[in-house]
DNA sequence: CACACTTACGATATTCGTAAGGATT
DNA sequence: AATCCTTACGAATATCGTAAGTGTG
């Protein structure tokens, strides 16, 4: 026993039409093989499902059973191909992308608006999460992939680099400091640090260059980027905080400088999940997003002022 | 595009083993087989389905999405196929015969309990009707065939004559008549009469027989044969039935004494649609029927007494 | 190197189309 | 005689199994 999809539409098609040659047509076969193949429908299902005589083709009682199984099954088949069909042509889906709130500020949207246009049918969601819990996210499945700057473990992750960004002094625009082209860490020396929230990538790797720069801890530790910018603009110290995050604390009073010591960075990852594919969807977005990391950089991360 | 059965259910067995192998045999097939079969699959649909190394396979995002689909795919297509299984195996369906009061009072059930116990699954119902109607029944397909003495259009009905009954005449049994073994239309000559509904078939035929012989007409005129065998009861004449009516109409005080004159008897005819074939159940039952018809007839009529 | 899926390729089975056959009007 | 479905039969296609190949742990 084995109905195939073809079968079904020949019976339906011959039960909307009532004529073997035009159905035939309609399937794009010869009389002859559709006359076999509802032949072979009837063995098949065990029961004659049409009566026909040259003159009417009909349903039997067992044929008009079929007929409403035949419907459903026809309308399940055609709704499923179709439903992949999109999904592989990119016509809808869904990706839901983990980011840190930096890059989920501006970049990302940006991305997700080209995305758009080129793939209107996509549904795209962003969860703007600290460092801590985009890999969570990724290994729960919860997000098709994160953009990170930890990679995770390489047994359960798969990453690629999309790529590094610098980082920024953040300080007051009267600040010595704001007058500089560029600094290195060693001018900052002493200077009284703000620190970003713990669970964020920023403070899992500026807490190594602090140390190494030998700033003054001054215990102010924010959740928002917004908050560090007020504080910097008052004077309670500076920050330092990579590119992307530069515009959420930017405002007036206050002047970023690049960091320019060789390796100060913060990696940016592309991170999914190593046991599983990304959907048609997702997999486009990742490539977008690689596709654009390779691009001559322009004037990203509103430049020093 | 094609989708198949067996296509789907190899998709459900890899999706529910996670092995090739395992799902392979599952669907009694070689390993390399069933793999080509799965890339045939999602060649098909268009989207990659499986993910898979040597050491795991699961399913892609679009695996997902499809799963749900087959899965109701699946259960469409067993459903619809057991069903017509059942149905052309007479485990199931449902049969409806129309037949004349004096079928249905005895021999008819009869046929259905033997039917019954043969296909327990099959639903029986009669339409008891009057000749009249019966032909109508068939002609609507509220029935599947009826039992009939008319015989209906032979281009618009199919009939098979199943046998025919001899008349009786139904008499006090104080009544002349009562002492013979049989009589002769020229018998009842002047006799009062007592007829059926004219909507009825022995009304149809009674009425030609009645002018033969001669008979008085009472005017009285029954719809229920049990009245029939009342009014004969308290004088008011006698009547003129067929041997499977006279159950009916047979009470204390009542004889009957079959008419002997080759030619007159009530024909029965299983009678069907011309341009619909039976279902198989219903085909089951005429068989039957006229099967019983063939068979050498038993003391079948409550013989006269 | 052992295991599990895939690819290659010849064998087999289905399915198709052309053409002849049969039935109905 | 015309129309329409079915059967016959060789051809094209699809599917299968054996066996070799490939990648992973």
């Amino acid at each position: 026993m084995n109905l195939s999809g073809r079968l079904v539409d020949a019976f339906l098609a011959l039960h909307e039409t009532r004529r073997f040659a035009v159905a035939a047509e309609r399937c794009h076969m010869s009389p002859s093989a559709f006359s076999q193949l509802i032949g072979r429908l009837e063995q098949q299902v065990g029961a004659r499902l049409f009566d026909r005589t040259t003159r009417s083709v009909s349903l039997t009682p067992e044929g008009e059973v079929f007929a409403e199984g035949a419907q459903r099954i026809a309308a399940e088949m055609r709704a499923t191909v179709h439903e992949l069909r999109d999904r592989a042509q990119r016509r809808s889906g869904r990706v839901v992308v983990a980011a840190p709130p930096s890059l989920a500020a501006d970049w990302l949207p940006r991305q997700m608006a080209e995305f758009r246009g080129r793939h209107p049918g996509i549904d795209l969601r962003v969860a703007d999460v600290v460092a801590d819990r985009c890999l969570e996210l990724v290994r729960r499945g919860d997000v098709d992939f994160g953009l990170n700057a930890l990679r995770g473990e390489e047994s359960e992750f798969e990453a690629r680099l999309l790529r590094d960004e610098p980082f920024y002094v953040v300080c007051r625009a009267g600040d010595p400091l704001a007058a500089r082209r560029r600094v290195r860490l060693q001018d900052l020396k002493g200077l009284p640090c703000i620190q970003t929230t713990r669970a964020g990538s920023v403070w899992q790797q500026t807490q190594q260059l602090l140390q190494q720069a030998g700033m003054r801890d001054t215990g102010l530790e924010v959740n928002q980027l917004g908050t560090l910018g007020g504080l910097v603009a008052h004077g309670f110290g500076v920050g330092l905080v990579p590119g992307s995050a530069l515009q959420l604390c930017q405002r007036e009073g206050v002047a970023a400088v690049p960091v320019a010591d060789p390796g100060v960075a913060r990696p940016i990852y592309l991170v999914k999940r190593r046991d599983r594919s990304l959907s048609v969807a997702a997999q486009a977005m990742w490539d977008q997003l690689l596709a654009d990391a390779g691009r001559p950089r322009k004037g990203r991360a509103a430049a020093a002022r």
